[in-house]
DNA sequence: CTTGGGACCTGGCTGC
DNA sequence: TGCAGCCAGGTCCCAA
């Protein structure tokens, strides 16, 4: 699924090549993914603006135009591929942003939960996100803040895109691991070590997936087509069934906040 | 404040 | 082989 790493990659292949470029047309095979406006006006409002810059937000992908943001998130099955427009349609494409080089962006989504907004602010999508981790602001104490404020367990703490943006069920999975912490383990009372650890994990897991170019589990794929390898280097995450690459028990699998949530029961013991 | 459930979706998997 | 039913998961929303 799409997550922080896989979101900044597709926007790094995207941005040096889309920028500039202007919409000459949208076509709509799943209206119901745009959620702001109708998707009359989005047609209408979209078409001959210019794509002035590509940012990333969370797990949202911001394409700053002439006048507006046309925003994407690509939920659990989104992919965005840029092809020709002469491409031949794959039944799970959604919609077509055609482009004014005979190139189209194509949003492919199997599961159909994607969503798209075209707004002229676009603090009403993205305005409740909480800090980037991969920010010089996301520092110890600002993680240290936010988890001293919450009684809930840590897996669901880090999976709340309103106290940290951009994590999701595997690199939450991947952060506690690295970090040594149980995922039950209520944010409130991880000690200060537990805390820098936590801190220190979440950035090396997400800005290690991005060098390897996000995880290719499930549908993710790179806007060229190619693959990610970060799923390579999972140590728990998706690991059913297998053996804790570092003590050997078995990885275990619990739902929390109704998440299937992964985890050494040894290593990450209490 | 916290938790739990349902809703939105489809394809892959399980079990009979 | 065929089919019904379950499950995954990001986000929102409602209820307890």
């Amino acid at each position: 699924m799409p997550e922080l790493p896989e979101v900044e990659t597709i926007k790094n292949y995207l941005l040096p090549r889309v920028v500039g470029r202007c919409f000459t047309g949208v076509t709509l095979l799943w209206p119901r993914a745009v959620r702001y406006p109708s998707p009359e006006e989005f047609r209408s409002r979209l078409i001959r603006q210019t794509i002035k810059d590509i940012s990333r937000r969370g797990k949202y992908l911001l394409f700053r135009l002439d006048r507006d943001t046309l925003i994407l998130h690509l939920r659990m099955t989104g992919v965005l591929l840029l092809q020709p427009s002469s491409a031949g349609l794959d039944p799970h494409i959604r919609t077509v942003f055609h482009l004014d080089n005979e190139t189209s962006i194509y949003f492919r989504d199997q599961r159909k939960f994607g969503a798209i907004w075209l707004v002229e602010d676009e603090t009403e999508v993205v305005g409740k996100l909480g800090p980037e981790p991969l920010t010089p602001a996301f520092t110890p104490e600002a993680l240290g803040n936010i988890i001293c404020q919450h009684n809930i367990p840590v897996k669901a703490l880090l999976c709340d895109q309103n106290l940290i943006a951009g994590i999701g069920n595997m690199y939450a999975d991947e952060a506690l691991f690295a970090a040594r912490i149980d995922p039950l383990k209520k944010a409130r009372e991880l000690s200060p070590q537990e805390t820098e650890r936590l801190h220190r994990a979440i950035c090396k897991v997400l800005t290690n997936a991005i060098e390897h170019g996000g995880a290719s589990v499930d549908t993710y794929q790179h806007p060229d087509g190619g693959l990610g390898s970060a799923q390579s280097f999972f140590q728990v995450a998706h690991c059913r069934g297998e053996q804790c690459p570092v003590c050997g028990a078995m990885i275990e699998r619990i739902p929390i906040r109704g998440r299937g949530t992964y985890f050494c029961p040894r290593c990450q013991g209490t």
